[in-house]
DNA sequence: ACGGTTTCGACAACCACGTTGTCGATACTA
DNA sequence: TAGTATCGACAACGTGGTTGTCGAAACCGT
């Protein structure tokens, strides 16, 4: 039994975690947000239930705020996300998630934790907690990065 | 110990692919492909040693054959791809790796049995080869597909 | 052998998402 | 109060997609 080619370790990551976010799509869709895509999600765990400023959200998603400011554009034009005058500071603008925005991160969690749960039936809970605590390990705190929108295409 | 949220499995997966992937490149950089991007990879592997059409390229990637054109220019105004005219088909124009292009293809290999090396000295052997056998039992053959190059931002 | 259909590559217009550079307005600070 | 830093907006551009159209070439059935 000769050891798996080096290759096939970013496929299988690539091809898990494309299964998991193609079906988190397909079911949000069926749950009331069709036109929700993968980037969006980010973008609005940026944003976060706070709310931020297009700055800011460049900032965590480690883009320019002239790119954040353009995604929020669209965010907004989806009614994911509004944005207000800040009372405070007459140059800032606060977005913030509308209530749509913040039912597609909760219906997300749901999801993912179904997408789990069927990951559970398929390999054994053993399994799961060990690919977790692996990848944990060898990825450390780095995986929960933001900025991994627009990450693959322009680099 | 409860278990882990849900959401955690796809950050863990894209961030192993993405640290693999990052180091991939540094390491590429280091060896004479400083222009080297995630997609060219893939690109450079639906050509193949054979050769290809860009509406060929095309279909493997899943992308249009216009698309498929524009990466064929960059690869070629890069130096890793040419195009020739085929004698038996005075429509075609057969897309060919240069030696520069394969080169990139056999240093990626190497790189990522290095790669794979050490998550084996992290994690030994049989959690590497437990990793991969419980991806491949829930991702599939789904995992070696080409297509993947520009499948986060678009959908 | 010829006419209809398919396939090839090219071109144009457009969209999503990123970049740099610039700008006026506002806030902060020495 | 003067200088500096930050905010959002705008413009121009690059990259990687899309659809639609087009002429040229190949294929295929009668």
């Amino acid at each position: 039994m000769t050891d798996a080619p080096g290759y096939e370790l970013p496929l299988l990551l690539l091809g898990g975690f494309r299964t998991l976010i193609d079906r988190l799509h397909a079911e949000l869709a069926r749950r009331g947000h069709p036109d929700a895509r993968p980037s969006h999600g980010f973008a609005m765990q940026a944003i976060g239930v706070e709310g931020a400023t297009a700055s800011e959200i460049g900032r965590r998603l480690g883009v320019s705020k002239q790119a954040a400011g353009k995604t929020v554009e669209r965010l907004e034009a989806l009614g994911y996300a509004e944005r207000v005058d800040d009372p405070a500071d007459a140059r800032r603008k606060v977005v913030r998630l509308t209530a749509h925005g913040v039912d597609v991160l909760r219906k997300s969690a749901e999801i993912f934790d179904d997408l789990r749960a069927e990951w559970v039936r398929a390999l054994g809970p053993e399994r799961v907690r060990a690919l977790e605590a692996d990848l944990r390990a060898v990825v450390g705190p780095a995986a929960y990065r933001l900025d991994a929108a627009g990450w693959f295409s322009s680099q």
